[in-house]
DNA sequence: TATTTACGGTACCGATTTGGTCCGATATAG
DNA sequence: CTATATCGGACCAAATCGGTACCGTAAATA
């Protein structure tokens, strides 16, 4: 399917939270479960994840914790889901080069690098910082361009959830 | 992961292939499943899907196969995307209203959305026809806005896949 | 009308991914 | 030094996805 997995959501949500209260004391996974209304081991697993990959650094022992390691302000949501869920890339031959194995009869090839570009780019204008400010700035920038007038865009609905 | 399905990427890799030769005659599985050196089976099940969903108009008996339903110029690609894995949305919470039982603790619900509309713009205004001919016309008009300077992104590598 | 061709639907299997549990390592507190 | 809190890593169950096979139905041709 075309969207971020669990995991991705779940740590995009909970690197806002860390980032939304700047507190300099670390926050452990219960805390950070409990205040996002998440189940506690998916939780924990996220944010060793994000430890290991450096986003977060943690601290063991009593008092222990997380507390982000990056300035939000230079975060991009790429760079999060780059790191939750490998290389951002819609088809397989985005990712390198010379992995496709019928190459010469692939018709598509250039455009899809294109694509994954533009869609990238778009994640990567925005920061962890913009995402706790509660909206993307460039957002409608972003949305220049309009070749096909609005034809299959979905209501603009406001809906919620992570 | 956040890319597409094999299915939805083999899919568009078939309709370009029929657009790109725009003969009246239909093409059947076999013939569209040797051309783009993909398995037989999976080619047919996608083609049955295309046609299920009004992209391809399919004929039976001999001398049957499948014929593109609409007119490429006027089909982006993410409508393609739609019809073969649902509705585009990288978070759950974009799809529906109401769907998430944490909303009062969840923290990022209108960044997602915004995020979410650009990637759907992105996506919405490059056309079949555009893939065939080879690149995506706004593409570079699509990258508008640049807040970080090309920090974290890939080299722009050639490689080559579906 | 009989035969051949090719789509249409459904059911099925194996592999990968996802969501979740448990125990060991380590740092702080007293 | 001991106890306790908390991260770190290995491990397991379930769902999903990629891929396959089968049988029914429709159209064209002889």
């Amino acid at each position: 399917m075309f969207k971020l997995s669990k995991t991705t959501d779940y740590g995009i949500v909970l690197m806002a939270q860390l980032a939304s209260e700047p507190s300099p004391v670390p926050q452990n996974a219960r805390e950070l479960a409990a205040s996002s209304d998440l189940p506690v081991p998916m939780v924990s697993k996220i944010l060793k994840a994000l430890a290991k990959e450096g986003l977060l650094s943690s601290h063991r022992g009593a008092k222990g914790g997380f507390v982000l390691a990056r300035d939000p302000e230079a975060l991009p949501v790429a760079e999060m889901i780059r790191v939750l869920e490998g290389p951002l890339a819609l088809t397989d031959c985005a990712v390198g080069p010379a992995v496709c194995s019928h190459e010469s009869a692939c018709v598509v090839r250039a455009p899809w690098q294109q694509i994954n570009r533009a869609v990238e780019r778009a994640l990567q204008d925005v920061t962890l910082a913009d995402l706790v400010r509660g909206q993307a700035p460039s957002a409608n920038a972003m949305l220049q361009i309009d070749r096909s007038p609005e034809t299959t865009a979905p209501p603009s609905q406001s809906s919620l959830e992570r």
